[in-house]
DNA sequence: GTCTATAAACAGATAGAC
DNA sequence: GTCTATCTGTTTATAGAC
């Protein structure tokens, strides 16, 4: 892969979205407490003050993080649902399947949503935007599950995808966070089997 | 209430609980890594020698916390769903509604258990005594679904209450968690409703 | 823009008094 | 058994060199 000349911007830029990598993983790692700033700059490859250059400190780096990143992933988790029930035969099954996959695939990012959702807690004026960001993602995965119950069921009460779509991501979380403790309690089948589950007991209520 | 004289080990043995005490608040509310054994032993009135006197450092402390405490709001818990299914007409409608209000109680509950869940994750020899207490829970639970299940359904999977009880608790942990974020979107009833949906579409596949 | 060196504050843990 | 005083290492953040 050819390297590129970078201008100014370009190599201060770069450089940024370095040390947010690096942060992603050392905040996952270490919590956000227990991260210093100078693991992170070595982790990145560079010192403290290239850290301190880019952001106005650990905090910054932090909310940064929270509100660049989360956001990232949730976009893919919307694709990834998105392509799901093209699938003939068993959509649940598929689609549980990717959700475990996908959770597998980036183990940073449980632990490090949890630590997002600490520090919001600890500090309300940031839950504001985050949960700004969690009705985002719901109002995707609402979308994708409105369409899904108006194909087998013409008649259903109009919030149920929003109900639904809380319940589904709750259970998601729920499981990936389960799959942590003891994986063969929470095999990636019971992902789809929860979800068959749930729709079925959903329909014509 | 009459002041009982203490003898030394019962004096100890209480400064022992208080400090538990204020560790659970003061973990809550600012984290493992965040917390500081000289806020703890203030919260609990007492002075860093009473702590190290009691316990080992910091990290003995919190695991003092986590294998005593944890597993005394699950016998809590276990006992409240032994008494739920008693009422006739809408038994998950009494238990969601039961399961918020336990949540919303105790507020530093939730908090903590994903302090030792992202403690467990980053120190794997600790995972395996939380997946212990964990794996307690999650039969408990089984037992008091198998017999649900039984009262509606003569023939299933024999492994189903088993797998029920892992999405129901991953079901409910998920939505303590959205709660937070956004009372509104996860309101009690919710939780019942997410319970009716999942047994009825369990039932009979 | 990034690096090195350092300042200033704080934390966990210990020692000895009571 | 608990408290006060202190030691030691680490942390965030800054200042000035390049």
């Amino acid at each position: 892969m050819a390297e590129k000349r970078l201008t100014r911007v370009e190599a201060k830029a770069r450089t940024r979205e370095q040390l947010l990598d690096a942060a992603a993983r050392v905040f996952a790692a270490k919590g956000f407490a227990g991260a210093s700033v100078e693991e992170i700059a070595a982790e990145a490859g560079f010192s403290i003050g290239a850290l301190y250059s880019n952001f106005a400190g650990k905090e910054d780096l932090f909310l940064a993080l929270m509100s660049e990143r989360a956001a990232t992933r949730i976009s893919d988790t919307a694709t990834t649902l998105a392509d799901w029930h093209d699938g003939a035969g068993q959509p649940w099954r598929a689609f549980g399947q990717q959700m475990a996959e996908v959770a597998d695939k980036d183990m940073d990012l449980a632990p490090l949503q949890a630590e997002f959702w600490l520090y919001a807690i600890r500090h309300p004026p940031v839950m504001a935007t985050f949960a700004e960001n969690v009705r985002h993602r719901l109002s995707d995965l609402e979308d994708v599950i409105a369409v899904e119950v108006a194909r087998e069921d013409g008649d259903y009460p109009e919030d149920l995808p929003a109900r639904l779509a809380v319940v589904v991501s709750a259970l998601f979380t729920g499981m990936v966070r389960q799959r942590r403790i003891d994986p063969e309690s929470a095999p990636p089948e019971l992902y789809g089997d929860a979800l068959r589950w749930l729709f079925r007991g959903a329909k014509n209520e």
